[in-house]
DNA sequence: TATCTGTTATATTCAAATTATAACACTTTA
DNA sequence: TAAAGTGTTATAATTTGAATATAACAGATA
């Protein structure tokens, strides 16, 4: 898996690690029912705290996309993906009509909401 | 003026006081020219640190939104058009960030968010 | 039993935000 | 001109969240 912390990203580690597996999950890199490294392991990869994992783990938990059992180690839950990206639609729907909104009301034109949409989604590389 | 301070916003005071006062003047409730109320007197209206509303207020001044003059006081600039939109382009900005965020942990598509844009923003055109 | 796993508790470090306090400087006005 | 408003500055302390170090504990499994 491919885990990359930085600290010029401005999200705390624990979140940092909580969206790598969250992609590695949606990307089905991790499929239902393997096993993540274990907090040791990630930790000294990283050279973290374990403690900093175990809270990245507990987040994912917390929100159903994994599951913890001691002694044994933390997998990746059943889950229904495409319930998931619904939301995730939602959010992004709604996210488009508040610039729509603000966009409108500042006589923003449509062509400069494209232009920034494009620097932002191509700075992937 | 209508400033509400919450903890549970995750932004610090100082940045809630300067959203606040800059959608004031963006609403013009706060207009041109007109005057602020003193760090003090705000200070203890919130029940926070004088010196928390100063930086507040030295951050509006370093953007260009207000003037603050020694012995005196703290006055809305003259309306910059430019300096509005440069603001309401900062969040629409802000807003795609999110989104490209949400749709890269998701695996959703460039192409879906573009979908839904064309939808919202051809809706009524 | 050894060695993996996770868990818990305690204390510490660190940075950013916020506060408390006191003194100082400028402006207005009674 | 003195008083009472403004803002300014400096210093030290506190608070909070993130992250760490360490040690001890508990379950799983070969």
């Amino acid at each position: 898996m491919n885990i990359i912390i930085t600290n010029s990203s401005g999200l705390p580690i624990f979140e940092q690690i909580e969206n790598s597996i969250k992609e590695a999950i949606f990307s089905n890199e991790l499929k239902e029912g393997e096993m993540l490294p274990s907090v040791r392991s990630l930790a000294n990869e990283l050279k973290i705290s374990f403690l900093t994992v175990k809270r990245a783990y507990d987040e994912l938990e917390k929100a159903g996309f994994i599951k913890t059992v001691q002694g044994k180690g933390s997998y990746v839950s059943p889950k229904n993906l495409n319930l998931i990206k619904e939301e995730k639609l939602k959010e992004i729907q709604n996210y488009i009509e508040k610039i729509y909104e603000v966009s409108k009301i500042s006589n923003i034109s449509k062509e400069e909401v494209i232009e920034l949409f494009k620097m932002i989604f191509e700075e992937e590389i």
